[in-house]
DNA sequence: CTGTTAGCGCATTCAT
DNA sequence: ATGAATGCGCTAACAG
């Protein structure tokens, strides 16, 4: 029924293993045959059968990226980028590899599922990205994972992500703290000192080092944290808006919020709009990551510009081995402060 | 070095078979023994070998989902979907399926390639979205493949996308047309005469529809559509803002700007407001899909809601045959018009 | 440069 | 309900 190497080989009066030598392109072949079993897989059309050829191998040409949520552009970015950097050798369309695109949902337990799964599949890489749950159990679970699939032949990368201890994992952390920093080290040059913060999830590496940022810039100021300023939410738009009806009733004195992220800040640009607040003249508002669409939010929204796409690059190409990774295994990648409309002076006393 | 499963055999004391039927669970075994095969599984750390099992079984639990870019979240919205209902059977954690995605960038040839790297995976099922390119040569080359991965076992579903003829795939069509039509009509009911139209890439389904709904709009009214008020660009911001400053130059008395899609439109609104024009009071913009950040423009976008997520939640159902595909293998999904506040009615004369 | 020979690890007949 | 045997389709030594 379907057509096997075999059959090709019978046609082209080759054995079985020239043809898999033609396929591959990784061994001498004479010009003659290979256009011979060439023009034998043309006639019948045939098709490599992957798994036979992974079983045999012990590889595959798969890898796996781990994203919280492919519709989040955050993570479509990273993704899109290491994608575009696992061609094959030679970058010859039948080279090339599939990514396994995972969808966590920030979940550790499918994280771990999904990293079982790639096992399974004997991924050639594995890319995760995103912040980790700060959790001393799952963080074991994921290290001991990780050690396993790199013990397997499989290269692990972080993207976004901070280093595993005993992972022999490459790492690309953002700098979160630093960005974070940044970010109130203008709100207060600007004059602010009564700062609402809309937080990420809890127990989130990416969560805890933008507040520390924030933090570290209030404190080297002097300026007092009010701990009701601070709130916890998922990255969604609806989170930024309910946060900041929240943050309103219980400081309607804050002259600037900061979001988790640019879409949380696009929820709180709404909520502050319908509280009959403008926007930077009553309330200033800053993001994080510069998404594409935060340029075009109206005020243009003040953000940290992360390099997504080319931390999913760089990502990729260490995977595949096309990249050497940093020195000391781990690189730190930084943010960019964008100045934009969306932050001003305050204007209330 | 790998643990195999003839070592859990070992270890559990039964045989090869036995550890396969329990891994699979798909026949009777007694609960005895099961519970000695999984201790064994679980004290050797056992992974199941996916390409061994699938060579043994003809079949992968790989889907593939073909998109054009998946840092756009029109796509990642509806790759999050599938990906969210290919839950192997029971539910459970390790009978997961992967989804494989793969950005084409909108090119026949790679589409193709993922095609057949996907055929070559086996994969139990493959899920296109977004609008075909229209190109006879391309199409059938296309319809082809669809019906050669399809007599392989491999369920072919179609989203966001036209019909294939002869390829066996289950399609749903977003009805771009009827979307486009609405919007339009809603442009004319507010007494706009002079629409400029930014549209998508040429030669796509997607791009041609919607522009047959406006156009379908106008000559119902008989509204006279001058060539010159259309203009042809890719899906993104950059394209929106360019094509309205080419728009202002060409046709200055234009009250209205339909975009191929939000993200066109974005850039859109961004060329207008440089230009120092207001939306609405100078000219009205209008965008297709409803992504999550157009409520949040401000003006707030008026669109057509497409329901990606529900669309692309039914293709992942269908290509695991969990829901039967619509009567005559097609099912057109309706757009909804969202009118916000980015239209008005027309102040020029 | 090419053919021959063995498995890769598992699912599935058949037996029992 | 379980075990033994066979082959899925391919790659990788090893010869020649």
């Amino acid at each position: 029924m379907t057509v096997t190497l075999a059959d090709v080989a019978a046609r082209a009066q080759v054995s079985p293993a020239t043809v898999s030598r033609v396929l591959n392109g990784n061994y001498p072949v004479a010009a003659a045959t290979r256009e011979r079993v060439l023009r034998a897989v043309d006639d019948l059309d045939y098709v490599l059968n992957g798994p036979a050829s992974a079983l045999a191998a012990a590889t595959s040409d798969l890898v796996g990226i781990l994203v919280n949520d492919i519709a989040d552009p955050f993570f479509g970015i990273m993704a899109g980028a290491v994608q575009s950097e696992i061609v094959g050798p030679g970058g010859r369309a039948g080279g090339e590899r599939l990514a396994v695109v995972c969808n966590t949902g920030g979940s550790p337990e499918r994280e771990l599922t999904y990293l079982t799964l790639l096992q399974r599949q004997r991924a050639a890489a594995v890319v995760l990205t995103g912040g980790a749950v700060e959790d001393a159990e799952h963080a074991k679970a994921i290290s001991g994972k990780l050690r396993r699939l790199a013990d397997a032949g499989t290269r692990v990368v972080l993207c976004g992500r901070p280093p595993v201890p005993d992972a022999d994992a490459v790492a690309l952390a953002f700098d979160n703290r630093g960005g974070g920093k940044a970010l109130t080290d203008h709100l207060l040059d600007l004059g602010h000192r009564r700062i609402g913060y809309i937080a990420g999830p809890e127990e989130r590496t990416t969560t805890r080092h933008r507040l520390e940022g924030h933090r570290a810039a209030l404190a080297a100021r002097g300026v007092p944290d009010d701990a009701g300023w601070t709130v916890h939410g998922p990255y969604d738009r609806r989170s930024g808006y309910e946060a900041t009806v929240e943050l309103l009733r219980r400081a309607p004195s804050l002259t600037a919020v900061v979001a988790a992220n640019d879409t949380v800040a696009l929820g709180a640009c709404a909520a502050l709009r319908e509280a009959g607040l403008s926007i930077p003249g009553d309330v200033s508002v800053a993001g994080f990551d510069d998404l594409p669409f935060s340029v075009d939010a109206v005020p243009a929204l003040t953000t940290v510009r992360l390099p997504l796409a080319e931390a999913g690059a760089r990502a990729g190409r260490i995977a595949m081995g096309r990249e050497a990774a940093p020195a000391g295994g781990m690189a730190v990648v930084q943010g960019e402060l964008m100045v934009r409309r969306s932050t001003g002076v305050p204007s209330k006393a």
